[in-house]
RNA sequence: GCGAGAGUGGCGGAAUUGGUAGACGCACUGGCCUUAGGAGCCAGCGGCCGCAAGGCCGUAGGGGUUCAAGUCCCCUCUCUCGCACCA
């Protein structure tokens, strides 16, 4: 069999595509647009990740189809070229980001971008480390600072002594640093924040309405992590007030205990004389363990016991109080009240150090709480005056208005979400728009003396000093306060690379405008984001950030809308043999050498067929063979210099069924990612095709066109060779009709007692007094029925008869 | 621990509302073609029994609902992901 040579075919579709300028879309006069959008990469030194084409490949057939549908898409790419990413990397090959970056870029995109078949416009590249980029987000910077959202304060924030800089909550995964997977450190600092809990509700609320895969709807939920209660004010015996919070406050009769945070500021003062000692060697060990082995999650509970006793509001009874390190001081007040009987925690700490156990809510028959903490539903008990009522509804409503109307409780909401820490003590980011003056304190850089320009120095290496190396240049940190003209100095931390991800997709439709971040018209037109492509590894980095910003420039005025995507779609993990790829076990696979022994299209069709989409999928080796010889087939199927084709109609009533009814499953499958059925459609119909020798130019021209989302290149190809116009994509999508795909005969399934004993090719629409005749004649069934009585028939449409018999 | 998702041939994976389990592909086996092939074509390919026709079993394991269960319900096990002493 012929076949055909991906490398001419592609090149030849390449420079015609650049040449024509086939993908690029125009922005002003585009009637309907739809803004296809995916997850920019970095520039990596080692180059394009399969995860990386995977995901875009994805997103083009996306793009594709919405192309043949008739829209203006517009899919654009750009480097996420700023951070440590890049920064290490350079560090660690002794190579200066600055100079490296711009060649990577290059190779992504002149290397091996432009050879994946991607209809990208290139027109509007984004490069988020360019002075004419970098100076809109400093802007975003200024704009937040002038509207309330960012500020400066001390704290505790999380450092990473490998990377040596500050990072954000959301930058640490398990105790360690996303990026150098360092072990993160607590210190006291001062440094910039973004207000994200500003917004917390409305970004909690909004995920109701969002199109957007539930998982990551779930993983944002969960990070935001709200929690409903109230305030609870207990009172030291011969001492203070402390307030507790708690979820739980219909279960304040069974709160026997109180725990505090080892670094609560109340202990000083209640522990009494005798207590004290053995508080303050806790707590000294509390420390360093906090430290070391806090990742230890069956790690046995501990405490100390104060001396001190507090009382309970409710019932006036005197419980303990405890020190105890499961009670943190960076959420709620830092104290807590314990209930064992309802709580698994306070339940093991109970158990311990033998602390009364008092079930307030009923449990199921057969449980015991002296066994396990119950921690559902129920009705209260040992509760005086509320007992019986639902415990979590009623009681817990009625026990809080209870004491609120003695002033002493109060609902309250927590939530788990911290600001944005966006400072960072590095070289390779955009500089924080902010100069410090002796008279005039913190003045932000007016916006017409942006861009701070990043200077380029040659030893931008982090020197443990716990300032950027933007600090060691006297140039750029002695400056002139833009307010009084006296001398200043510039704040000399970069800001966090999540800052510049969350806003790039405004950029792009507008990138041909110096004197603005994006144009007010363009953006009302192109945005929000119609569909968003990406892995779910941002659902509480990249999407919470870029949700949030997007909120705040609504709230500011500067857009119109509070969302920033309207659908996003996460895809699937890519693994190799069953296993993570990894430089270790060097089993990474290298992009290019596939797509210059098979060709793109080969490769695209092989990664959209490996696995769903949506779930990700295992790649082997032979796979992407094994789509090239289905292109060699397609080939041969439908070209019209592989043979003659008719030019009659497709009159056969088969002919038209598969036609149509291909055109029907693909179709369905793109609109819900399910590409691996998609193209086993195709291959179905090219097997149709091939085995009864159906040359028809009409299948050829529908069959090309349904290909073109995932081979592309090969699709311009042939549709040229049929004699079509320049490009396929400006054709259409193929449709179906319905009455073709209803076909006169079907295969009727005939089971006896739900076993399947036979099958029979009947007419369509028959009724079951029809049909019984003909099942009960049937040889295969005949058998079954001798010296039986049928006792039920069960009839469906088209489909099935079962006849129960006995 | 809490939450979410998943478990189907030798392998990757298919199966609208419960209605022919294993589409499509890989690997493998046999045959054809070829000087040769990491090429192409034809056929077979869940397990067990059988020459065959056919039969029995089979979607992690156990129970249930139903004329009918991969699909719905309950229990158990395993894996993946997210959060994690968050009160």
């Amino acid at each position: 069999m012929e076949k055909y040579d991906p490398r001419v075919v592609e090149a030849k579709w390449r420079e015609r595509w650049e040449k024509g300028r086939v993908n690029e879309v125009d922005l002003e006069k585009a009637q309907r647009p739809f803004y296809n959008l995916m997850m920019f990469p970095y520039p990596s030194a080692e180059g394009l990740h399969v995860g990386n084409v995977f995901a875009f490949v994805g997103s083009d057939i996306q793009g594709r189809y919405r192309r043949l549908l008739g829209f203006d898409v517009f899919e654009p790419m750009g480097f996420d070229a700023f951070g440590m990413h890049s920064e290490n990397f350079a560090l660690k090959t002794g190579r200066h980001p600055a100079t490296m970056v711009p060649k990577n870029i290059e190779r992504f995109r002149e290397e091996q971008l432009k050879k994946m078949g991607l209809m990208l416009a290139w027109d509007c590249q984004v490069d988020t480390t360019i002075p004419e980029y970098y100076r809109w987000t400093q802007w975003m910077f200024l704009t937040l600072y002038k509207n309330g959202l960012a500020y400066k304060a001390k704290g505790p924030v999380n450092w990473c002594p490998g990377c040596q800089t500050v990072l954000a909550k959301e930058q640490v995964i398990d105790e360690k640093c996303e990026r150098c997977s360092s072990v993160v450190e607590k210190r006291e600092m001062e440094q910039w924040f973004f207000k994200t809990t500003a917004y917390q509700d409305e970004l909690l609320d909004a995920l109701e309405t969002l199109d957007w895969s539930e998982r990551t709807k779930l993983a944002q939920k969960q990070w935001i992590g709200k929690s409903v209660g109230a305030d609870v004010i207990f009172q030291v015996e011969g001492g203070p007030k402390f307030t507790v919070f708690t979820t739980r406050p219909d279960t304040l009769f069974g709160a026997t205990y109180v725990v505090f945070s080892p670094e609560h500021p109340l202990l000083d003062e209640i522990a009494t004389p005798a207590a004290r000692p053995a508080l303050e060697a806790y707590r000294q060990t509390a420390q360093s363990v906090s430290e070391t082995d806090r990742q230890d999650e069956k790690r046995e509970k501990t405490g100390v016991f104060t001396g001190a006793y507090a009382t309970n509001p409710v019932n006036g009874a005197r419980v303990p109080i405890w020190a105890a390190d499961y009670v943190l001081m960076g959420y709620g007040s830092g104290a807590i009240m314990a209930v064992p009987a309802h709580d698994g925690r306070d339940f093991a700490f109970a158990k311990k150090y033998n602390l009364p156990i008092v079930q307030v809510v009923s449990s199921p028959p057969g449980t015991s709480v002296e066994d396990e903490a119950w921690a559902g539903d129920g009705r209260l008990m040992n509760s005086g005056e509320f007992d019986g009522l639902e415990a979590k509804t009623d009681g817990l409503s009625k026990i809080v208005a209870l004491l609120a109307g003695r002033g002493l409780a109060e609902p309250r909401t927590h939530y788990r979400l911290r600001d944005w820490c966006v400072s960072r003590q590095r070289y390779w980011g955009p500089p924080i728009p902010i100069v410090y003056c002796d008279k005039c304190g913190t003045v932000p850089v007016p916006e017409k003396d942006l861009p701070v320009t990043l200077p380029f120095i040659e030893d931008f290496k982090p020197d443990g000093s716990g300032f950027s190396p933007l600090h060691r240049q006297k140039d750029f940190y002695e400056t002139q306060c833009p307010r009084c003209g006296g001398p200043a100095h510039r704040e000399t931390d970069v800001s966090d690379n999540f800052l510049c991800s969350a806003w790039y997709f405004y950029r792009y439709p507008s990138t041909r405008f110096d004197d603005r971040p994006f144009d007010a018209e363009l953006t009302r037109k192109w945005l929000p984001v119609d569909l968003y492509v990406g892995g779910n590894e941002h659902a509480v980095l990249h999407l919470l950030y870029s949700r949030w910003l997007c909120r705040a420039l609504y709230h500011a005025g500067a857009i119109d809308f509070p969302e920033p995507y309207r659908k996003f779609v996460a895809h699937g993990i890519i693994v190799k043999d069953g296993g993570k790829m990894s430089k270790s076990k060097g089993n990474i696979i290298n992009p290019d050498e596939y797509v210059s022994e098979f060709g793109a299209d080969s490769f695209r069709l092989y990664l959209m067929f490996m696995g769903a989409y949506l779930e990700g999928g295992d790649f082997r080796d032979g796979g992407v063979r094994a789509m090239k010889s289905f292109l060699d087939r397609f080939v041969a199927a439908v070209s019209p210099k592989a043979g003659p084709l008719s030019p009659e109609p497709p009159a056969g009533a088969e002919t038209l069924y598969w036609l149509h009814s291909t055109v029907k499953s693909v179709t369905q499958d793109i609109e819900r990612f399910s590409y691996n059925t998609a193209i086993a459609r195709l291959m179905e119909l090219v097997n149709y095709l091939t085995k009864h020798k159906i040359r028809l130019r009409e299948i050829s021209a529908t069959a090309v066109r349904l290909l073109a989302p995932f081979a592309p290149h090969l699709a311009e190809e042939l549709w040229e060779e049929l004699g079509n116009g320049e490009t396929v994509f400006k054709s259409s999508w193929p449709t179906y009709e319905e009455e073709y795909i209803r076909r006169p005969q079907v295969e009727y399934v005939v089971q006896i007692n739900g076993k399947l004993r036979d099958k029979l090719l009947l007419a369509v629409g028959l009724t079951p007094e029809e049909i019984e005749p003909l099942v009960l004649q049937s040889p295969g069934v005949a058998k079954w029925l001798e010296g039986k009585t049928v006792v039920k028939k069960i009839f469906v449409p088209d489909k099935l008869v079962n006849l129960v018999v006995k």
